[in-house]
Parts: C-alpha cells; structure tokens; sequence
RNA sequence: GGGCUCAUAGCUCAGUUGGCAGAGCGCGUCGCUGAUAACGACGAGGUCUCAGGUUCAAAUCCUGAUGGGCCCA
C-alpha cells in the first residue's frame, strides 16, 4: 500500500470538489471558535519539526468544526472537568452558543495561517544571497535594495511553507494568511507602542551587551549561544593598591585577628599593601572602577618582600584548571596555583585572616587612573560586595568595569558607580585613551600588560584557554560593549501576569514558568541596530533631546513637516519612511528624524491577537473571536519569546489574556534522541519525510507523542506507527472491503435490529462508544494524546478479537442474519471509527469514508470532514460485558500457554479444556462465550471447575541465589529438607498468598516465593498453565480421530495456500489431486474428505496424477510427504 | 547560584482517585493462515535512579540526594 500516492489523491480530490471552502460554507453563521496562529518564521523550506505544531493546530480546528456545540463551545466545562481549580479562577472564560441553542454540530473558524517576515535571520540569508560581509555592505549598495530582497525572501518562503502546510493536511485560509512585515500589522505595533508611551513606559536606556565590532551590531542571548568557541586569551593577576587610608581602616578593622594569629601589626600604615586581582581581559582594565569580594568569604593577607597582597584564601592554594571539557581539556596547558605563581617571585608568609566583609568600602588607586578617558572612576575606586564572587577561580576580588561587561553594568547600575565606554562602534578604543586609543580592543593585551609591568602593578600573566562567544555570522569574537536601547518598562508587570493567570496552561506549570519570568524579566529592549524589521516609531529631537512616539500612518501624514510625498504609497519601512521629518513639539526644530533602530522581532508577532482579528479596523468582528480559544506553539523559549509578547501586547491594550487555552509542546529529535541540526546531517526536512513516511503516519505519531516531552522523529518511529495502528486499521479495512463487493453489501439495505446483535456485536458497540465518549473528552481538553492511546488499543481488540473471532459469519452463502448483523456491526464501526480519527489522520480517513459511505449512500456528505462527529450512546456502553470479554481472553491466553507446554499446536484439534477458576467474570465468560473459547483452542469441550489441585504435580527446586544470601550455613539443610517437602503443599501455599513454613531438621524456616522454582505438571492426561487463580488445562490424549481432524487441517491450509499462489479468486471451484505414500494421511484424506472439499471449495477429490495445467506443490507434514495439484473447475 | 521539568525492561514509552508492574520494538522459541510483503502466542529481560518519610498498602503522595533537559541569573 503506497500511503504517500493515496494522500496525494486525497489532495487532488480536496482540490477538485474545494472540500475546505464547502465545510466553511456548512460551518458558516455557527458559534464561532477561535484559534490563533503563532507565525512561522517565513525564512526556509519547513522541517519536520514544524510538522508538530501544525498538527495541533489542525486537527484541534478540524474537530471543533464539527464538534457538538455544547461540549466544545463551553471551555469552562472542559477545563473545569479536566482542572476543578481553573474553573474557579477562570469565571469569565465561559461564552455561550447562540443564546437558547443546546445542540447542534460545528462551528464557525477563521482558519487564519501566519508568517513570521521581518527580522535578522531573513538578513543573514539575504545577506549571504548578495554576498555582503558587513553591514557596511548593505549601507553601500543601497537599504532598499536590501530590504525589497528581504521582502521578497519572504514571500518566496511563505508560498514554499504554504504548499507544504498543504501536503500535511492543514486546511487553512490560505489565501488570507497574514504576514508580520504587512502595513497593518506594523502600524499596529505603532499603536500599541504609543500607548507604552502615552503611560510613560517607552525610555532610552543604555545596556552593556554582546557586540560584533565587525558587523557593528548587537546580538541577542540567543545568538550569542550560537558561537562560543574555545579560545586563548592572555590573562593577567593586577596590583590594586590600597589607597593609605584604606590600609589604616582595615587594620584597625582585623586587629582581634590580628592579635590572635600572634603576627606582626600593620598598624604601623605605609606600608604597601594591594588587591590583587585577575582578568582574562586585560583591555578592560582600562575601565575599572571597582573591585568586588564576597562579604562571607574568608581572605588572606600575605606578605612578601615589602608587599602585602589581599586575596581570597580558597584562592590561594586550590588548584586551578582551564574551564574545558574532555579533549579539549586534555590539550590546554596546566596552570599554576596562586600559591606557586608567589613562591616563584620568593618567600611569602600568610599574616592575617578577615572576612570579606571587612574590605567593603576600602578605596583603591586604578590601574589607568592616568587615561583622560578614564577621568571619571580617578579618586573612586572602591570596594563593594557581590555575592555572585566564585571561590573556584581567579583570586577571589573581581575588577568590575560597568561599561565593558554586562554583570558589571548591573552592579554597577545598582551602586550608581561611574560607567566608562572606552570603544567605538569599531570595537576600537576612543582617542582619549591615551596610548590604546584607535587600536581594537582585541589587539592591545601585550600594550596593556607592557604598561601594567612598567608601573609595577603587574603580578603574573598567562595564557588561558577558555569558551568565549564569538559572533554566529561572521566568526569574530564579541565584545561587551555599551551601547544606547530603547525599552518598554515593565513597571506594570503585574498587569500582565494578571492577564496571564485569566488563561488555562497546558501543561499547568506553563502559567508558574510564563509567571516567574515576568516577575524576574527586566525591561523590554525593543530596539535592534538593524535593517529589516519594524520601523520603531520614535522621532527623537537631536536639538533638545525630547522624543516622541508616533502611533499610526495618519498621525504621521498629519504631523510629517518634509519627506511625506517620498514615503508616500511605500510600505512602513526603512529607508523610506525615514524620510518623515516631524517638527518637534518641545524645542520648535523641524528636522526631528526617527531613530534609525527597527524593533526586536517578537513585537511583529506580538500585535496579531489583535491586528489579524481586526481590533483597529472592525470592532465588532473583533469582540466575536477575540481572546482566542486556543493556541498551541513549541514551548521552548516562547514563554519569553511568544507568549509574552502576545500577552504583554494584549494587556496593554485590552487589559485581558489573549487566549483562553494556551498549549505548548517539546522539540523534535532524531531517531537516536539528538537535536537536528543542517550542519550535522540529521536534520530531516518536511517534503522527504511526506514522500517517504506519509504524513498520516507523521501526524499520528505527534499527536500520540505527550507533548510537554520531546518526541524523537525517525524512520523506525515511523515504521512502529504504520505498522501498529496504521496499517492493522487499515487491513481491516480491506478485509471489509472485499468481503463487501463480493456480497454485494449495501449498507442501507443490510440493517441491524439491536436484539438481533450478538454478545460479541454488542461488546464490540460497546467499546466503540466508550472510545467516541472519551474521543469527545479528550478532544475538547486538548489531550489527543489520550485518544490515540485509547483508539490504538480498540483497533488492536477490534482486529485481534473481534474480526478474528466474526470472520466465519461474512463467509456464509445468501445473507443469512448472523451474517447481515456481523456486516452492519462491523460497518457502524468501521465508519464510526473512521469519523473518529479522520481529525489525526484525514487522507486515511477521507479514502475510507469515500469507499465506505459516500459512494454507498446517496445524499452523503462530499467528504467526511463535512460530517458531524459522533455521538456516544451512554446506552450502549456495557463495562460488565468489557470484563467479560477481557476475562475469555485471558482464558484464551492460558489455553495456548496450555498447548504450549504441551506441545500441541493450535490445528491439532484435541477433547477437551478443564476452565479453573472462581473468578466470577471468569466463570461467566466460559458460559457466555463458550463456542469462542472452543473454536479459538481448537477443542471439542470444555469443563469448569473450582480447583485443579487434585491434578496438580510440582517440583520444586531451591533458587541457590536466594536461599544462600538468606539463610548462610543452613542453606544446604534447607536444601536437602526441599528435596524430601511436598511440593504441592508448597505452591498451594504460595497460590493462597501464603509463605511456606519447612521444618529443617528441629528449625522451622520460612519459604518465599523466590526462594523456589516451582515447576508445575498436570499428569499424563492433562496439560496446563496458570496465573494468580486460575488455571487452564488442556486434555493432551489425541485419539485417532483427533488426529485424522488435524491433517486435514493441515491438507485444507495447504490447499489454500496453493490456490492463492495460483491466483485463483476466493469464489474459484477446484478440482483437487492429494497424492501420498504415507497411509496415515491417506486414511486422513478418507475420513475427511468432505471437509476438505467444502473448505476447499473442490468440486473433485482424487489421487489422479496431475495434467500439465495444474497448479501443484509438495509439502511435508508431520506425518509424511504429500503433493498436491488443483485446476480450475 | 535560582526556577521548572524528567528519571519505569537492552531501546521507545504506557501506567489520574495509592491496591498483584505493562505495551511495542529488538532477542529466543513456536504457532496461525484468503486481512497475508500481514498476524498471534510463549519465553528471557525490572532493587519502577537513590535515601528517608506518610500509609494496612507507594512506580504513584511528601522531603532530600544524584543524573538528564529547558530556562533564568
């Protein structure tokens, strides 16, 4: 079966009678559903991973488009059945159906698809396109050359995603799908920023960050993690001296210790005593303005020549190492401990122990105190305490440079302590710095270590190995550098959190994880030094400094002084619409231009709760779908990525969540659990998995995957789901099907009466409706996953008991009523099933559908999406009869392990089965389906009794690994006492739950279960097999006539077998030839040669030689060779 | 350093009121046979990561530890 050819019919059939624009039609005017879409980022061809979300997202809208109105319009039922407590907290999540309307099927979808448009990434491709190494390139050749490019990477990719969206199965408008980097979407980003603004939370700010001096830009935290490389830096340990003051502070301070230690005052003052600190880079000295310790720590003062130097006491002797792992650990040079770099400069002596503490406060002289750039820290340098400070490496005293490193900004910040930005765009340092000024800040260590020496402050250099980032792109390392931001305070986070808990997160720790981050998250940084991307709306006066944020195109036509008519009819990016020129409203100047940042990339995705369901536009249309009911994205990074944004946008304009249900789920990964990557070659792209896998088997195995997990995606994980679900379904099917065409089945004509049904009919209906019961509970709460673990398990009963045990009834001549009850059964439940995983796996489902229903019934719906969903009969549904077919299953088991033991095969037929048991589910099953506990074990009778004991025979052996560890010296009495016990008595002891008292010797000890082996007969009459209660045995004599029975079964299977070879149809007549020397097969032939010929369908049975056209074989049977021959009658 | 999350057979994973530990794959042995390039049975394989606690009873609830993942700093 070529699943891929099928769905690709499917498709053409879809395309051919517009089967999605007929179920909007159907669907129009109902209770509306909404769901949103997190936009794709429109930059590639999709890749597997993608596959897993949009799964979600379509077969959620596929059964709410045909889900009954109460159970899937009322969110507040389902999330109060699957979560008592969000109810409570969610008392305005409840929105009803049109007012007074109970039932009814279906609902009205937007079905609106997203893409992602503006941002670096489509820079970094377009950049590559054309060739350029920098963003001096882009500036040369022209911002609107590269941007249109972008623009049109975009579309070129959104069509690509479209058509693959498509292949998946995915019905969506496709045709009105929106793009971030639209006009409105924009402008609505204008809106929402200029009421940040109009609160008063839109600020310059400035940040210390990530910076490619090359590609003089910024870099997120997530491109920063994308380019560590290990690198050698030189590393220096720096004298900061004490200033004199600070030295008589803190010995007046230690005195105690001091004293008690017994060693010399330093009291005395003059005496030169420094910090000694280290760096792995040097050109950040040039900055310092502080030194940090960690107040609990414990530090030393150590003595050598005429020096003092203050240092951490962990620091002094432990070993030190490169932070690397494995081989690259292994090839870094060791390094020398404090210790050894001071014994190599001479004798040293510890003379005193303080607390960090007692160094907080003390000033310092800087090691540049003499660089005009780094005027501002001269005079205050000084001590302050940070816990953050590590005992494992460097010296214990941290040298804090606010402007060159992000944790030393923030300290810095948090202190008021001076910040000092020695590098330019360039990476370059300015000119008033002295002797490193115009020379790159990774070009000067050996200048600044030269200078440090010179001045005596320095302690030792080496050489480090450690990771260091590096820019993504273009391979440079970065630079910490500070550069000015525009932010959103997030002052009124408490605002958006209270938004966040309005919504039900699955699963439930997504409301803690969204929560903790925006109690911790620091203000938004919203502006990118970049090109393609949202134009931010602020014009900032160069004149006078005031700034202003624009909130839409009108107010800019109105408030536009020059530029209007070169911007005008463009789209609202750079460069046009910085050609806008505003007067400003402070200082009167008429040449306010707008920054040149675009915006961080998660605003173009953040307005569409409101710019694609029309809040500035439509208000009405608005309210209808907005907040949407559901959506569903990849959790890791949106809940500071996504879902922040949606709901930070969301809250400031409407004050309300976004969404009612938010779902997330995990990554995909290869076969062998490893994250794809292009580079690695495991990455597995979307068309070649289609093709190969079929995406039915793709989408089945995502929506069984628990999605707060990661699923691992491959071809043996595809191969499992075809080959347990897919294909076992789809065989039934088929068998069906057959059966079907040959009869004639007609579905309308071949109706059931329900007392007509069968136990078996009726078990089957059973289980039927308690899967739609839990199809329609598991749907509604978004737990699909629950779903497909039930409808896997009802397939396998359905294939493996039901159709196996009701095969013999399709096989009847005419249309006897057992067989039109078994056809009508297994049809209802074919075509219920079918309805009920046509949302998993809709190409499957629509084939089935149309062979089963559309093409058998007149006035069918085109396809099986147009249809509603069933509806469980609480009143068909039989949990006693369930365990009762679950118990004759259990018999059935027994009974081959019966066989088995025995070595009787299934076609031998044999007298009779004893049924051992006073398991009342048991005991009932035997009576009830006693003729499928027969045929299925091939016996002629079967008995019930309550004990089997009196056939019982059990050996016990001693389990030596036990008995030894528990009972020492004794074990070989134990063992000996074993031989001569009643073994019997012991497993009844055991079967009873008992433990078994053995008397070795004038001792009693205590026997448990593992203690022995027990090996279990019934005599030479019976076989048998047990488990907890129950036992089945087997009568395992074959008499003759037994015997003759099962060669002719076997003949019969072999014939069989020869016919289908021969490519004879099921309704063939035969004339049969069956030749043998053994005499035992032929008197088998004799008496059962009735048999053979009506199973066979043989209308002649001889032992004639064969004619030259007949189909013939030889087999081996247990009891000799045999040859047989048939021809078409 | 902090938060979240996961840990069940060789592998992938089920296991929701706490009540005898399961499936599939793989392996071994066998069986069935007009659903057939399928299917079934049986077998081996487990200290349910570890240590405490609650309980008549813990894979399940609580605490801590260890290890993996994600995130924050």
């Amino acid at each position: 079966m070529d699943f891929p050819a099928m769905e690709r019919e499917v498709l053409a059939f879809w395309e051919k009678t517009r089967a999605f624009d007929r179920l909007r039609e159907i669907n129009a005017g109902k209770p509306p559903w909404s769901f949103l879409d997190g936009p794709i980022t429109a930059n590639n061809p999709m890749g597997v991973h993608h596959a897993w979300g949009r799964t979600y997202k379509d077969l959620y809208q596929r059964y709410h488009a045909c889900a009954p109105w109460a159970a899937a319009t009322d969110p507040a039922v389902a999330a109060a059945a699957a979560n008592p407590s969000a109810a409570t907290t969610n008392p305005g999540a409840a929105t009803a159906g049109p007012s007074g309307s109970s039932s009814g099927w279906g609902h009205e979808l937007r079905y609106q698809n997203g893409f992602d448009c503006q941002g670096l990434w489509v820079e970094v491709e377009v950049e590559r396109e054309f060739g350029y190494r920098s963003k001096r390139d882009i500036e040369q050749q022209g911002i609107d050359r590269f941007v249109e490019a972008c623009k049109a990477r975009a579309c070129k990719f959104a069509a690509v995603q479209t058509e693959q969206s498509k292949r998946l199965g995915q019905w969506m408008d496709w045709a009105n799908s929106y793009f971030t980097m639209s006009d409105e979407n924009n402008y609505a980003i204008w809106a929402f920023l200029k009421k940040c603004h109009e609160r008063g939370f839109i600020y310059k700010g400035v940040d210390v960050m990530p910076w490619c001096a090359r590609c003089g830009t910024g870099l997120s935290h997530m491109e920063v993690s994308e380019g560590y490389r290990v690198v050698g830096h030189t590393s220096v340990f720096v004298k900061f001296p004490l200033r004199p003051e600070s030295v008589e502070r803190l010995g007046s301070r230690s005195s105690t210790v001091t004293d008690r230690l017994g060693s010399r005052s330093s009291k005395e003052g003059n005496e030169k005593t420094s910090l000694l600190v280290w760096t792995t880079t040097p050109w950040t000295l040039s900055s310092n303005v502080a030194a940090a310790v960690k107040p609990d720590m414990t530090y030393v003062k150590v003595k050598q020549g005429e020096q003092f130097y203050i240092l951490g006491k962990p620091h002094f002797s432990n070993p030190r190492s490169q932070p690397l792992e494995g081989e690259e650990k292994k090839n870094a040079p060791p390094l020398m401990a404090l210790s050894a770099l001071f014994k190599n400069n001479g004798d040293f002596e510890i003379v005193e122990e303080f607390p960090g503490s007692q160094l907080v406060g003390l000033t310092y002289d800087g090691p540049f105190d003499q660089l005009d750039g780094a005027a501002e820290a001269r005079g205050a340098h000084q001590i302050i305490a940070w816990e953050e400070v590590t005992e494992k490496e460097g010296t214990g005293i941290v040298h804090i440079a606010p402007g060159c490193g992000s944790e030393d900004y923030h300290l810095g910040k948090a202190l008021g302590l001076p910040r000092i930005a020695p590098l330019l765009e360039d990476g370059t340092f300015r000119q008033d710095f002295g002797f490193l000024g115009g020379k790159r800040f990774d070009a000067v260590a050996d200048d600044v270590v030269a200078s440090l020496k010179d001045r005596g402050l320095l302690f030792a250099r080496e050489k480090y190995m450690h990771r260091y980032p590096h820019c993504w792109r273009c391979k440079e390392e970065l630079v910490y550098r500070l550069v000015d931001e525009w932010f959103i305070s997030m002052s009124w986070r408490e605002e958006i959190m209270q938004a966040a808990r309005q919504a039900r997160w699955i699963p439930e720790w997504g409301l803690d994880r969204e929560l903790d981050w925006l109690r911790n998250m620091g203000d938004w940084m919203i502006s990118k030094k970049r090109y393609w991307g949202l134009a931010l709306p602020i014009w900032e006066c160069r004149g006078c400094g005031h700034f202003e944020v624009i909130g839409g195109r009108e107010e800019l036509e109105a408030r536009a002084v020059t530029g209007w008519d070169a911007f005008d009819g463009k789209s609202p990016h750079r460069p046009w619409v910085d050609a806008v020129k505003i007067r400003c409203e402070q200082c009167g100047s008429e040449d306010v231009s707008r920054v040149r940042d675009v915006g961080n990339p998660w605003l173009d995705a953040s307005i569409v709760s409101l710019s694609t369901m029309g809040f500035f536009r439509d208000r009405a249309y608005w309210e209808k779908w907005f907040p949407a009911d559901f959506v569903v994205e990849a959790l890791p990074g949106q809940f500071r990525n996504w879902f922040y944004a949606l709901l930070t946008v969301s809250t400031m304009m409407t004050g309300r969540a976004p969404f009612k249900v938010l779902k997330g789920h995990g990554l995909v990964l290869d076969d062998a659990g490893k994250p794809m990557h292009k580079s690695e070659g495991n990455a597995i792209w979307f068309d070649e998995a289609a093709e190969k896998f079929g995406v039915d088997v793709m989408r089945w195995l995502y929506a069984s995957t628990p999605p707060e997990r990661n699923v691992l995606f491959g071809p043996k994980h595809c191969d499992d789901v075809r080959r347990e679900v897919i294909l076992p379904w789809w065989n039934m099917y088929r068998f069906f099907c057959d059966l079907a065409a040959v009869d004639g089945f007609d579905p309308n004509e071949h109706t059931v009466k329900a007392e007509e049904r069968t136990l078996l009919d009726r078990w089957i209906l059973s289980d039927l409706h308690e899967l739609t019961r839990v199809a329609h509970e598991a749907y509604s709460r978004f737990d699909v996953l629950r779903f497909c673990n039930e409808a896997k398990r009802f397939i396998d009963d359905l294939s493996t008991w039901y159709v196996r045990r009701s095969r013999r009834r399709f096989y009847a001549d005419g249309w006897p009523t057992d067989k039109r009850v078994a056809y009508a059964t297994l049809y209802e439940v074919l075509t219920t099933l079918n309805r009920l995983v046509a949302p998993i796996v809709p190409f499957l489902s629509e084939t089935m559908y149309q062979n089963l229903v559309a093409r058998q019934t007149s006035g069918a719906a085109a396809s099986v999406h147009h249809t509603p969903f069933p509806a469980a009969d609480a009143g068909l549904i039989d949990r006693e009869l369930s365990s009762l077919v679950q118990a004759s299953l259990k018999l059935v088991s027994l009974g081959r392990a019966a066989r088995k033991s025995a070595d009787l095969k299934i076609r031998q037929p044999l007298s009779e089965l004893v049924v051992a048991t006073t398991n009342a589910a048991e005991l009932k099953a035997v009576e009830v389906f006693k003729d499928h506990l027969l045929d299925e074990l091939n016996v002629r009778s079967v008995t019930v009794r309550e004990s089997v004991n009196d056939l019982l025979r059990v050996v016990a052996a001693p389990n030596m690994k036990f008995l030894g560890a528990k009972f020492g010296k004794l074990t070989a009495d134990v063992k000996k006492a074993l031989e001569t016990a009643d073994a019997r008595e012991i497993a009844l002891a055991f079967d009873a739950g008992r433990s078994f008292l053995l008397h070795v010797g004038d001792a009693t000890v205590t026997l448990e279960p593992t203690d022995v082996t027990l090996t279990r007969s019934y005599g030479e009459t019976y076989a048998g097999a047990e488990d907890g209660g129950t036992a089945v045995l087997v009568h395992r004599v074959v008499t003759r006539e037994l015997r003759q029975e099962g060669v002719a079964r076997d003949i019969i299977r072999h014939v069989q077998n020869l016919r289908k070879e021969s490519g004879l149809d099921i309704a063939d007549r035969i004339r049969l030839s069956l030749r043998t020397e053994s005499a035992e097969i032929r008197d088998a032939i004799a008496s059962q040669a009735r048999t053979i010929r009506e199973e066979t369908l043989a209308v002649e049975l001889s032992d004639a030689s064969p004619g030259a056209d007949a189909f013939a074989a030889r087999v081996d049977l247990d009891e000799g060779a045999l040859s047989l021959a048939l021809v078409k009658a």
